[in-house]
DNA sequence: CGCCCTCATGTTAACGGTCCCATAGATTTG
DNA sequence: CAAATCTATGGGACCGTTAACATGAGGGCG
């Protein structure tokens, strides 16, 4: 009189033991009637899908993760979530791993890198099946873990020359180089940027390269880049834009024409210019990147470096299912997406 | 020659077993130098800590999960992620979390009932300590669902009437009678709104409930409400405001003030004006709602009804934790955070 | 000096699934 | 028509960890 009948245990939730019994089957069939229903008869499947719905079964994932080894997780890192770009990320890369079946996981660090290792670290508890990382700057300790994590690892949003994965991105000092170019051969030689300092613990990788391509270019062309201001810490935002345009005129006040590192601090330039009544484009050109909504219904609309951040999202999706069906493979891809000019109407021409 | 000598198995993860025979201490001491280290002697710490280091062993929770029922996961369902406001909500919820060692499992549902079930099913899946959903509008099957969890629910950034779980949040029909009231205050006797429409699977309610009390209020002052204008579909964004007053125009050209459901639209109408020459706020007055950083760095600043997400996100974690820490306890709070009318240009005085 | 505590550590049995192999009946095949 | 193959289901071990209880060594105390 024990053993067996101790159903007395109130109300614990449901489990596939339960189902089993209701639906008078084995634990076995039960499973497969949810994950591969093909595998049963219809009529029992019947059965075992009514025993489910009364009882309002739902399968503990994390027994499941442990008998199969495979938890169906993904892990994101990203910098941070308010930003409309790598939201964009995050969604695209959901739109294609909903399909699959995947749950994303998803850590973001502040720019912080101390705090990178500790995210990662949780995220690694958890057993994802594979590591998506925004950037390729880690620390030692972070590399180290991520190597031997043993499950595929991509870097995105960025072009790494020692990648440690698999890579879909873009390169942001040819962003800079780019945004660069472009000014010159409009024809301007006074030229200036905006974008984030480099001390401490927290800051922009990315941001940082595009800021040292711009540089470099300016650089190649003979120019001064005294100009070039570096204000403020990440995340970049509207703010930022508006008080580092100041800093920026102080030092440079024949500036004509300033790259911003985002287009959010362009914004930020723009709106800032209107209040001082600095004319843009007439006295002053500006152009941003990423390509935000913002900068299409401004006005003037920002020219602006476009990256198809969502699709880049949709391809590390793809790139994952992909790597996830056909076994390990350890040759590392790498994809450059690419990058675009939006010719809008802050830019003199 | 069996059984106890298949260490030939290439280099699987280490697991706890591991770690426990180089450190040569039983499974249990390592787990307790995991989760809590003051039990355990410091030379044995020590022995173990070395031990991990030299092993890069990581634990699996997902075992761990199973065997003490805790999963350390908080359930977090988001209509979509590109929005600031949301995502402020996160930050502030992750940062109140990272601190108690929970990890956020963010699902969107894109404003889409029907998706919502299925996210909720998957997230329940994971067996969430509490689950945090944006609204309070749900399916009557994710209502059961979410009833059967047993685990706290949090409704978040609405004021239900019926609420099925703690509540932290707003009126949102509040929000739209305080942009009535302040309107009809200043004078104004002609007034529209833009917001979405409400046909289809495909909703977003929170912003209804905005437009509904905004109208109430205009009708309990006897004004006409043939100006409040439902257009295009969520997520919302600055395009949404550029069309919708486009129409509104056509509707009711001698509109003097419009309320709209979210500053992103707001800033659309703002735009929208100025290519077309209507001088804000001489000729048409506009207030917002949601106080995004691009409402205060836009010419002219934007009037807007502010709501502190970031707040909400914090006092939602510290309820969860709070919640947890103390057991069960099924009393529903209901907290209201208010909100407040931020007062700047772009309504003529 | 025996008794009882406390503290540090070990032992055992779950937790809730799925993998792998076995089995019995139905169906094909030479 | 016996053997081989296939189909639908079941049985048991196992995934990696922790809760709960057991154990044994040392210390304080009357």
């Amino acid at each position: 009189m024990a053993k067996t009948e101790e159903r007395v245990k109130r109300s614990r939730r449901p489990t596939i033991r339960d189902v089993s019994q209701l639906a008078g089957v084995s634990r076995m069939t039960v499973s497969r009637v949810i994950s591969d229903p093909d595998l049963v008869l219809p009529a029992t499947r019947q059965k075992v899908a009514s025993a489910i719905a009364d009882l309002g079964y739902v399968p503990d994932r994390a027994a499941g993760s442990l008998a199969s080894r495979k938890t169906g997780f993904i892990a994101l890192m990203l910098p941070t979530l308010t930003n409309a770009n790598f939201a964009a990320v995050a969604h695209g890369l959901t739109e294609v791993l909903r399909e699959a079946n995947y749950q994303l996981l998803i850590a973001y660090t502040e720019y912080d890198m101390a705090e990178e290792e500790r995210q990662l670290r949780n995220l690694l508890a958890r057993r994802p099946e594979a590591i998506v990382l925004t950037g390729a700057t880690h620390s030692n300790a972070a590399s180290k873990l991520l190597l031997s994590a043993d499950v595929p690892i991509l870097e995105i949003a960025d072009l790494p020359s020692r990648p440690i994965g698999h890579v879909i991105g873009f390169s942001n000092q040819e962003v800079g180089r780019t945004a660069a170019r472009y000014l010159i051969d409009k024809g301007f030689t006074r030229i200036g940027a905006v974008g984030a300092t480099v001390e401490g613990e927290v800051l922009d990788h990315r941001g940082e390269e595009r800021m040292r391509g711009f540089e470099d270019e300016l650089r190649y062309a003979g120019l001064p880049t005294d100009a070039v201001v570096r204000h403020g810490k990440a995340p970049l935002s509207y703010d930022h834009g508006a008080a580092a345009i100041g800093v920026l005129l102080d030092k440079a006040p024949d500036c004509e024409a300033v790259f911003a590192v985002s287009d959010l601090s362009a914004v930020g330039v723009l709106m800032e210019c209107q209040r001082r009544g600095i004319s843009v484009p007439d006295q002053l050109s500006v152009i941003g990147f990423g390509d935000f909504e913002i900068g299409r219904i401004i006005n003037p609309p920002l020219t602006t470096i476009h990256v198809d951040f969502n699709g880049l999202g949709q391809r590390t999706g793809k790139t994952i299912v992909e790597l996830l069906k056909r076994g390990v493979s350890s040759e590392t891809g790498r994809v450059d997406v690419g990058l675009s000019i939006i010719e809008r109407k802050s830019v003199k021409t």
